[in-house]
RNA sequence: GGGCGAGUAGCCGAACUGGUACAGGCGCACGGCUUAGAACCGUGUUUCCGUAAGGAUAUGUGGGUUCGAAUCCCGCCUCGCCCACCA
């Protein structure tokens, strides 16, 4: 018998596959699309982590079986090379990511062959290629143009030590989502993307998604969908009015004061008037020197400062109150001022018993009430209004929008999303394809002049005033007006990784195809993608990856497959109907970290146990949906498993007398892959295995049991296939059918109850009824002994499973 | 503070729609093979009583529904993930 010399086995048939092109479809005319996608890595040199493996060979899994089920699969590989994670790596070791990312890639191409996915290599892209980011920047100008990008200047998420801004999404618990540094607010103009405009549509079609439960209530919670009004406060001896966003406009009568955010328009305004104005700016200087951090871990003693000389009138009852400014009021959302209802909101009830000021009572859980009760903490819950004039009474779900009525008001939906931040100061991206001139203003670059190539400049090191590396480039940012041929300056800002990131699904199966182009007028407009290529392959069948992109990629595509869909090139909104977000590996009870030490690399598995073991291993551990916990002292058990079946492929075949085990086998496993319970379809082969080995196995069973194992550990089965004499790929054979018929029991195990405790198991004939299966089980010694002499008050019996005897 | 999810053997985990709780693997123990060890093969492995047959007991915890609950309902405890002053 030979030895199972997976190190010699698996480098050959990966070889093979490659120059076979086995897993490329035909693109142009396959029948039967199956679009498989993971989510591409951003790779650094220190190479693949087992957790990319693993949720890649999750993957595979699925799709091998999908192909050998007649589809046609496409499963294709990139790298989301751009952004901050390269270029931090570079720095660190001292290269240049533009050198840094050829050797990235090389290593990383070279271990995701290794772990023997089923890649469409054809079809690869790069998001740092020129080719790819031509089209990227096109994106950019078409947003720009269709007036889904613009530029505002507003206070931003700032990181200190990444030196660039970052969007809303990558800001998490108040630290950088890259590097964990404390993130603070800068007041910058930047480029952003109008996300909120399709914030329903984003909300509404979660309802038609079959995606992870969890991501997608990760969403809706960030979108942030609530109802209320618009109410508008007038100032005393001003013609200024300070409008606020509620959702309570039932409790406008409590509304005892007003809140602003520090950055509120009206304080600049009333300047000449606010008797306090040192006092004021002092305070709005202090908080903006605040990390969100610290903002957060303060949030329970409210700070704020009166603006002393102004105030506003309620406009329900026309009664002056006092205005504040404080940092627990958001400039970023609603109108960035609030009415404040001490009586009914914790947060302005804290601030109110701190400054003193007066809580009025609106809302009672009864009414009438003899006497409401008296607040030692807000009274958030619905009731019955009172004090408010006309209105008291109602229901104060009822009160919501007559109040909103009788003080000219404006019912309004808001949403805790805010536009997407998409500038970055740093060097390894995507240069914003803009032009500024001082006569026409902002310019797109136009189509004919993309890509706008990210030069290689030496010192790419951020500078941290706010501003690129790209802007000490003279050669790059000195540039003519592309409207009236003046001179104009380049904008020197990169985009988001995330904008890469955000259609490269689409751009894979055009990678090697001509574009199509969209009339518009007597001129063609080319766009990013093969439109019949796109009609066939999209949207992705099966799309997997990490619940931590949950607000971050998976809005963002979202986001921008609705806007190609509104442009008309494509005919689909949401790019994957079906997403599963698996689970997190971690080792020994600890998530991996470079911090810890203790991140696990596949190289040495796959070369001591070989890339099938290691896939088992990972797919083993636990659901694929759940994650799973890295130990090596358990790998063994599938070292074994492989060995076992290796040996037994090798020796003697003879009839299994168990065909049934054989069909019910095929039927679980084929129901866990669709599942991607693969930890259950593994051990439902063990079993299978255990049962050859002391049974005996005939060549055509053991044919079958290849196949089933052909997705787990493509590169051992299919030598072991080529070994029994056949020419073609495992992996293109037929997925195993079950027969229905076999799979039926004709002998079943009854259980016996007494008084629902198990007494007894008595083999039957299936489809007994229930009289003859009673009597069958009372002829049972000791069954009869039990029931002897006792009283029956009742019995269960479940069809070929269980009867259960009810004594008195 | 809010939302979501989970708690089963020494460990990872299985259990369809409520119907034999713990499949499979790891580990461990004993035995075989061997000069010896590793590997490999076999047997056993919730806990308690019992030589055994068998019996009792057991799914974080306390209740409830049911002939019957890991599964459904309510309270509590613990852990994980996400969000967190969003008016």
């Amino acid at each position: 018998m030979p030895k199972y010399d997976f190190r010699k086995i698996e480098p050959k048939w990966q070889k093979k596959w490659l120059s076979e092109r086995l897993y490329e479809p035909d693109l142009k005319s396959a029948k039967k699309p199956f679009y498989n996608l993971m989510m591409f890595p951003y790779p650094s040199a220190e190479g693949l982590h087992v957790g990319n493996m693993y949720a890649f060979v999750g993957s595979d899994i699925y799709g091998r079986m999908k192909r050998m089920q007649g589809y046609d699969v496409f499963q294709p590989i990139g790298l989301d090379g751009f952004g901050i994670h390269s270029e931090n790596y570079a720095l660190k070791i001292g290269t240049h990511p533009m050198d840094q990312s050829k050797i990235s890639q090389e290593r990383f191409y070279k271990q995701l062959e290794e772990i023997g996915n089923g890649f469409a290599w054809d079809e690869k892209l790069e998001t740092y290629d020129p080719k790819y980011y031509k089209w990227t920047q096109w994106i950019f100008t078409q947003m720009f143009k269709n007036g889904l990008a613009y530029r505002k200047r507003q206070a931003v998420n700032w990181c200190p030590k990444d030196l660039t801004v970052l969007a809303d999404e990558q800001v998490v618990g108040g630290k950088c989502e890259r590097c964990g540094a404390e993130v603070i607010k800068k007041d910058l103009e930047q480029w952003f993307f109008r996300i909120t405009k399709y914030a329903d549509k984003l909300l509404a079609n979660l309802e038609k998604i079959d995606w992870s439960e969890r991501v997608k209530i990760a969403q809706k919670n960030w979108i942030g969908k609530s109802e209320g009004a618009l109410i508008k406060f007038k100032i005393q001896n001003s013609e200024f009015e300070i409008e606020v966003f509620t959702t309570r406009p039932d409790t406008l009568f409590g509304a005892t004061y007003m809140v602003l955010s520090p950055e509120h328009e009206l304080i600049k305004n009333q300047e000449s008037r606010i008797e306090n104005l040192e006092e004021v700016k002092k305070y709005i200087v202090t908080v903006g020197k605040k990390s969100e951090t610290e903002r957060v871990a303060e949030g329970k003693e409210k700070t704020g400062v009166e603006l002393k000389g102004i105030k506003a009138v309620n406009p329900a009852n026309k009664e002056e109150i006092p205005i504040f400014v404080a940092d627990y009021v958001l400039s970023s959302y609603g109108t960035g001022a609030i009415m404040a209802v001490p009586a009914h909101d914790e947060r302005d009830f804290e601030f109110a018993k701190k400054y003193n000021l007066p809580i009025k009572m609106v809302i009672c859980p009864n009414y009438p009430a003899p006497v409401c009760p008296i607040l030692d903490a807000a009274y958030v819950d619905s009731g019955y209004l009172v004090g408010s004039g006309e209105f008291d009474g109602l229901p104060a779900e009822k009160a919501k929008w007559e109040i909103t009525k009788f003080v000219h008001g404006k019912r309004k939906v808001q949403y805790r999303l805010r536009d997407w931040l998409v500038s970055r100061q740093r060097y390894w991206g995507v240069p914003i394809p803009m032009i500024h001139c001082e006569k026409c203003d902002w310019q797109p670059v136009p189509e004919k002049d993309l890509p706008v190539e990210l030069p290689h400049i030496k010192n790419f090191r951020p500078k941290g005033k706010g501003e690129s590396p790209l802007a000490s480039d003279k050669s790059f940012y000195e540039t003519k007006c592309p409207k009236c041929g003046g001179k104009a300056r380049r904008e020197t800002d990169v985009s988001d990784t995330f904008l890469d990131s955000a259609w490269y699904y689409i751009r894979y199966p055009s990678v090697n195809v001509e574009n199509s182009s969209l009339k518009i007028g007597n001129s063609k407009l080319e766009i990013p993608w093969n439109s019949e290529i796109t009609r066939r392959w999209l949207p992705v069948s099966l799309y997997t990856g990490g619940a931590e992109h949950s607000v971050l990629h998976l809005l963002y595509v979202r986001f921008m497959a609705m806007v190609f869909h509104d442009w008309g090139l494509l005919d689909f909104e949401e790019p994957f109907p079906k997403f599963r977000a698996h689970g997190l590996l971690i080792k020994e009870g600890a998530k991996m970290s470079k911090s810890k030490g203790n991140i696990v690399n596949p190289d040495f598995y796959i070369k001591e146990f070989g890339a099938d073991t290691l896939r088992m291993y990972l797919m083993f551990l636990a659901p694929f949906e759940q994650g799973g916990d890295f130990r090596d002292a358990s790998i063994l058990g599938i070292s074994r498993f492989l060995e076992r079946v290796w040996k037994l492929g090798n020796s003697e075949f003879k009839k299994f007398s168990s065909e049934q085990l054989l069909h019910k086998t095929i039927k679980k496993i084929t129901e866990d892959i669709e599942n991607l319970h693969y930890n259950t379809a593994i051990s439902a082969l063990m079993i299978l295995l255990n049962a050859f080995e002391s049974d005996g196995v005939s060549q055509k069973q053991f044919e079958t049991f290849l196949k089933l194992l052909a997705p787990f550990a493509p590169h051992v089965t299919e030598e072991m296939w080529h070994g029994l004499g056949n020419k073609t790929s495992v992996h293109k054979e037929g997925w195993p059918q079950h027969d229905k018929k076999l799979i039926q029991d004709e002998t079943i195990l009854f259980i016996v109850q007494i008084n629902g405790k198990h007494r007894a198991t008595i083999g039957a004939v299936a489809g007994l009824p229930q009289e003859e299966a009673e009597t069958l089980v009372r002829q049972d010694e000791k069954v009869g002994k039990l029931l002897a002499n006792r009283e029956i008050k009742k019995i269960i019996f479940v069809p070929d499973r269980l009867i259960n005897f009810v004594l008195e």
